[in-house]
Order: C-alpha cells, then sequence, then structure tokens
DNA sequence: ATTAGCACTCTCCGTCCGAGAGTGCTAACA
DNA sequence: TGTTAGCACTCTCGGACGGAGAGTGCTAAT
C-alpha cells in the first residue's frame, strides 16, 4: 500500500489513513493504520509529529524508485514533444546541449544538469596558423568530433604565412592519430617556432583529454526557489553555489555517476552535504568507450520521479542518437 | 544629515533618532526627530510603522547615490587586489571576462554581469573550409577581434580541399574590409558551392553583427539567497529567471545602459519588474565607438553603493585597459 | 484479520497581553 | 526662533493561552 508515497509526493501534505482510503482502497482507515505503523517500523514511512499524517522517509523514497525503474517508459505525447523541439535545431553539439537543459528544466520543472558530449580519447583533425597582425598568430586546432579550440600565440619575430603553413602541416602530422597521453614528449629536429607553437598544441590536447565529462550546462536554477521552500536557506545558497561553479560540478560529475544506467540517488545517499535535501536522476550518454555525456536534474526528494526517470532516460537516448549521427 | 542612510545600509534595521545620535551628532534625538520627519515629508525617508526608525526611499537612495558619485575612488588595497588577480590570467577575452565576473560577484558579494567586449563593426579577416570527413565541412571564420566562429556545412557532392581553399579565399576577398550591413546582397558569377557558403558566411556575420553587447556572463546568483530574504519569492524568482535567459538579459542590456559612465538605477526606477526591488550599478567598457561591453551588479537596493560604484567602475577601467591592449 | 469507536495528542490559528522601542507633541529654555 | 527635555501614545514583537480540527493508537467487538 504504498499508494502513500505518490499521494504525497503530488500533495505536498502528509497523508492520513483517511486519505488512503479515499484513493480507492477497500479497507477502512483503522486497517491502513496498522498497515502504515508497519511500514514506520520498517523505516519506510515517518510522521512529521504524534497526531499528523506520514511522508515518505528517504527509504521510502528508494523503494519507490527502484518499483518505478522496471517501467521506465515515457508516454507518447510527451516523445513527441521532445522529438519536435529537437527536430528544429541545426547540427551543433552545443545547441542539442542547451536545448536538451532547457526542455528538462522546462518539462520537469527542476534543475537540469547537461554536459556537452566529450570523446574519450580526443583526436587532433586538422591545425591552422593564421597570423592576425604581424606578430599575433591565432591557433586554430580543430578535432575529429568537430570541436573546435583556438589560441592567441604572441611571436618573437614577424613568420610569412607560409612558414606558418608549413609549421601547421608538420605539427598537424606529428600529433595526428595519436592517443593524447604520448604527445607530452618532446619531438626531435623541431625549429624553435614549431616547438613553441607545438607546446600551446600539446597543452591544448591534454586539457581536452581531462576528465571524463565536459563543462555541464545548468538550466531552471529558478525552479529551485519554488520548489523548495521549505528547505534551510543556507543549504539552498550552497547548493545554487554548488550549481553555478561549473569546474567544481564537473570534477564532481564522475563521483556522481558510478555506474550504467540510469541512476537516482535520494536524499542523505548523496555523498555530497549540499545534495543532502536533494534527488538526483542522472544518466550517460553516448557510445560507450568513445564519446560520453551526462544528462540529469537536481530536485527536491519529493519529486515526480515517475515522470522524471523517463525522461531523463528519453532524453539521453536522443542525444546518444544525435551523437551516434554526428561522430558516425 | 544622512548617515541614516549610511547606517541603514549597513545595518538593515530601521534607524532611530537615537541611534543618530549615538553616530555622533551634536545634537539630542528631539532635533533630529525634526529633522526626520522633514525628511520624510520630502520623500528620502520612510517609516515602516509609526513607532519605527526609519528607512531610506527609493528617492533617499537616490540621494545618497549622487551624493558618492563625486568621489568615486577604489581603496588601493582593494585595486592591489583585483589588479593582483588580473595579472596571472591569459590574454584570453573569454577568461577576463569572466574573472571580472567572479571578482565583481566576491567582493561585493552580489550577482555580478559582464559582457565579452564586442566590436561595433565586426570585420572578417580570414575564412578556412576544413574538410571533416567527404561531405562534411567545417566553416571557420576569423574576425579581426580574434574570434572565431565555426558552423558545420554539409555538401552534396565530395569537393577537393584545393577546391574549398580557393572557395575560402574568394570568399575572403568578397566579405574582407566590408561592413557586415552591406553583405547580405548577392554577388553575380559565384558556383553553386560559393554561394552555398556564402550564405553561411553572410549569416554568420550578420548574427555577429546584431545587437550592441555579447551574452553576458553572469557570477554569483547565490548571493541572491543570502542578501534578500526579504523579497518576496515570486520576485525573487523572476528574477533568477531572467538573469538565467542570457539571450533575453543581451536583449535587455540596451535599455538598461543609455548613457555613458557609470550609471546606477534604484528600485522602482528600473523599467523591469522583475528588477523593481533591486538596484544596478552598471557601466560600459571598451574603447567607445570601436569595442563596448558592460560590467555591472545587481543587489538590493539597500546595498553598498560607497564601496559598489567605485568597484564597479575600477573594473570597467581594468577591462578597458585589456580591451585597448588586445585590439591595439 | 478487520473494523468501529473513542480518548488522546499535537498542530494551527487567533487572541490577548506586557514589554520595549520610537515617535510626535508640548512646553520650557537659550 | 531653534533646540531640548519630558511624556503620553502607538505599534511591533514574542510568549502564553485556548479552542478547533486532524489524525493517531488502542481496545473491544465482529
Amino acid at each position: 500500500m504504498r499508494i502513500v508515497i505518490g499521494e504525497y509526493i503530488s500533495t505536498g501534505i502528509p497523508v492520513s489513513s483517511e486519505t488512503v482510503v479515499r484513493r480507492g482502497i477497500n479497507a477502512s482507515s483503522a486497517t491502513i493504520r496498522n498497515e502504515m505503523s508497519a511500514l514506520e517500523e520498517e523505516g519506510y514511512l515517518a510522521q512529521p509529529h504524534t497526531s499528523a499524517g506520514r511522508i515518505p522517509s528517504d527509504e521510502g523514497y528508494r523503494w519507490y524508485v527502484d518499483s518505478i525503474m522496471k517501467k521506465v517508459y515515457l508516454a507518447t505525447p510527451e516523445q513527441r514533444l521532445i522529438a519536435h523541439q529537437f527536430h528544429q535545431v541545426e547540427s551543433e553539439a552545443e545547441e542539442w546541449t542547451r536545448l536538451a537543459a532547457s526542455i528538462l528544466s522546462r518539462m520537469l520543472r527542476n534543475v537540469a544538469i547537461v554536459t556537452l558530449p566529450k570523446p574519450t580519447e580526443p583526436q587532433l583533425q586538422h591545425i591552422e596558423l593564421i597570423s592576425v597582425n604581424e606578430l599575433l598568430v591565432m591557433l586554430v586546432i580543430l578535432f575529429k568530433e568537430a570541436k573546435l579550440k583556438q589560441q592567441a600565440i604572441m611571436l618573437e619575430e614577424p613568420v610569412s604565412q607560409e612558414d606558418l603553413n608549413n609549421c601547421a602541416r608538420k605539427l598537424e602530422s606529428i600529433y595526428s592519430g595519436r592517443p593524447s597521453i604520448k604527445i607530452n614528449t618532446r619531438q626531435p629536429g623541431l625549429s624553435p617556432l614549431e616547438e613553441r607553437i607545438g607546446n600551446a598544441v600539446s597543452h591544448i590536447m591534454q586539457a581536452e583529454g581531462e576528465g571524463e565529462f565536459e563543462e555541464p550546462i545548468v538550466d531552471g536554477l529558478r525552479h529551485i526557489l519554488n520548489q523548495t521552500e521549505y528547505m534551510s536557506s543556507h543549504r539552498i545558497s550552497a547548493l545554487v553555489g554548488m550549481l553555478e561553479q561549473k569546474s567544481l560540478l564537473k570534477s564532481l560529475l564522475p563521483r556522481l555517476i558510478t555506474g550504467h544506467g540510469i541512476q537516482v540517488m535520494v536524499g542523505e545517499e548523496n555523498k555530497e552535504d549540499a545534495l543532502r535535501d536533494c534527488s538526483l536522476v542522472i544518466t550517460k550518454y553516448g557510445i560507450p568507450g568513445e564519446v560520453s555525456g551526462a544528462v540529469g536534474i537536481v530536485g527536491p526528494t519529493r519529486m515526480h520521479y515517475d515522470i522524471a526517470i523517463p525522461t531523463v532516460d528519453f532524453i539521453s537516448k536522443v542525444m546518444s542518437r544525435l551523437v551516434n549521427e554526428a561522430y558516425r
């Protein structure tokens, strides 16, 4: 009889035995009361105070979530709605990602976290050196995954575009196809210019290879304020602070996503203090071993898991498909 | 005698006549009371209720701000602190900008808004077409200001890198040096390929030319929660929502920054509903007529204007200097 | 095992009251 | 005329009180 949880999730008020009876259970309130106090013994429910209804404990939510996980299936209209929005978007990874975050946060009315897809091994596709003015050169690196990195480089003396092109070709041949780890080692027989720029390239590629995920895009912070008015104010600002510091969040993500498949962390199950009052529904997307990203949402423990889980799941599948199309 | 405002800003509690006396005024509380009720008549002060101290009205803050504007000067230690942080940063516009936002929000404990520097007339420097695979080409556009834009383009049939280079050179010669407005007009005598890619270039350059500012970087949202607990909750979430929607904010900026020099909008002076409970300290930076950006902070009307104004001013000067160095 | 009944407990909400803070006014004073 | 002391008045704040209502736990009957 754990309609209790569903009821509490949608109303937010402690559920009484009477309420359960009205929800269509063929039993009297007394019977329910006995059941409920049994469930409380087992730790699934709790009472805010003696004469109030019951609210689910973290364990209660955990049970509820587990029971939902079997039927992770998003209703067709919602699927349509999402597919439709993705349909209109350009083939630009950053755009999908922003869109995914925006859709998630709007549909679930919670904070969405989505990272750009990131290849496990960044592969160099092309190096370009463009002179901006006499001494300033722009180094442009294109990765196989159509991602661009740039860096301005100040030269000591003017170099012709000709030489720059040669330099670019040479570095390209050195770095292309190699896993990013090896490129730290110096190459012999390079001119000072080539060495200088080579260092910059190494540096960029190394930075690119680091970490499991890209910096996440966070959308829907405004929902935190509406949903969780009960949460103590300093907890809220710790949470917002954490969500705001993308680089911190990025380094946290691998710890949050441990397993495969969709993952739900309820309240105290979270390692991070700031998340102690929240639940996290999160999963990876991409091509295992090649490209990966994360999508998820953060909300109060009292969350519509029954919608959130299938939605996050569906979005992750859409993202995986897009990645597949783009990186095939 | 408007120590009242200074006092209220730092304590946050309505100031009584007694308090003013204790702040070193050579007069009795009764005298102060007379003065204060005169100031209330004139609209500079207000009483939350009959038997409470006075708090400044928007007009009061306005007067206070105006009186501060004369001595916009940041204390040397703070200047040092800021300069020091900027000193360590790479010569990357986005990095400065993020840093500026981070410094501002941390020092003033409020939300900082900073835009990337944006040239009034984007000028094309270089076009590069790099084939990613048979049919996919990456169009890379480099602007004079060392800004990069990319777009993936799907071809109908394979084209050699040779032809791509030629195409890039041709388009480069067409678009380079022209103000972005004219480039809409079709050029005669272009091959389908050139026309196709030319359209993409036009499109990007036009988008680049639009709007007065870049999308702003917002930092320090967490401070909103600590500072403004009194603000009604739906106002807060409207505010956060607005600050979160960068594109909206971007289109709003020109309306917020009308004049030159540092600008302060107090409470109801703001046109935007979401800002009605807030004050805005904002200014432009850059090279007038050539490159411009905006820096500012948003906070409660009860804000340390005496620190905020010089700080924003100083940061804007630092940013201007950086822009000057980079774009010289 | 279920249920009706009932006493009990606890929150919620409005009221009341006293203390305290601060004002406005008046009358005295320089 | 401007300043000040004195004082009555007003309003908030916090705690106490109390009744209504909701919901439970227990017991006894089915």
